[in-house]
DNA sequence: GCCATGGCTAGTA
DNA sequence: GCCATGGCTAGTA
């Protein structure tokens, strides 16, 4: 895989620049009892494409105490990982008003946060 | 290369 | 399941 190796630099390139500081702010105005997905997060800072690439930054979170990163699950309610394991995250959002089902968010869509750049 | 994802398809029941 | 993506680091030279 060396020539896609190649294509892939010139295409990271050009998309360049996802700050860490900017997923911050957003999650820290996600209300309690709200959540969000990777996915959402990488739209609303204009990476689509960059859902991976925020769960990367979420897993090196400097401060999990402002920043609430366990508000932050998979596109299809999977709960999605969490440096401290899947247990603690469902841990705290079930102590923030969420409930599981079959290993997703009960009611996902009526629990999403709108997002706002900034 | 590795990964805290996501979207799409094939293939089963 | 497969694989494109993009940010990052270990490990080689």
């Amino acid at each position: 895989m060396k020539y896609q190796s190649a294509v892939n630099r010139a295409v990271k390139k050009k998309a360049a620049g996802l700050k860490a500081e900017d997923v911050y702010s957003i999650l820290t105005r996600i209300p309690e009892g709200k959540i969000t997905t990777y996915g959402d997060i990488a739209k609303t800072l204009g990476h689509p494409k960059s859902s991976r690439a925020i769960g990367r930054i979420l897993n090196r979170n400097p401060n999990p105490i402002v920043v609430p990163c366990h508000r932050v699950v998979m596109s299809d309610g999977r709960i999605g990982g969490y440096a401290d394991g899947q247990d603690r995250k469902m841990e705290l959002l079930a102590k923030e008003g969420l409930a599981f089902k079959s290993g997703r968010v009960k009611d996902f869509e009526k629990r999403r946060a709108v997002l706002k750049r900034k």
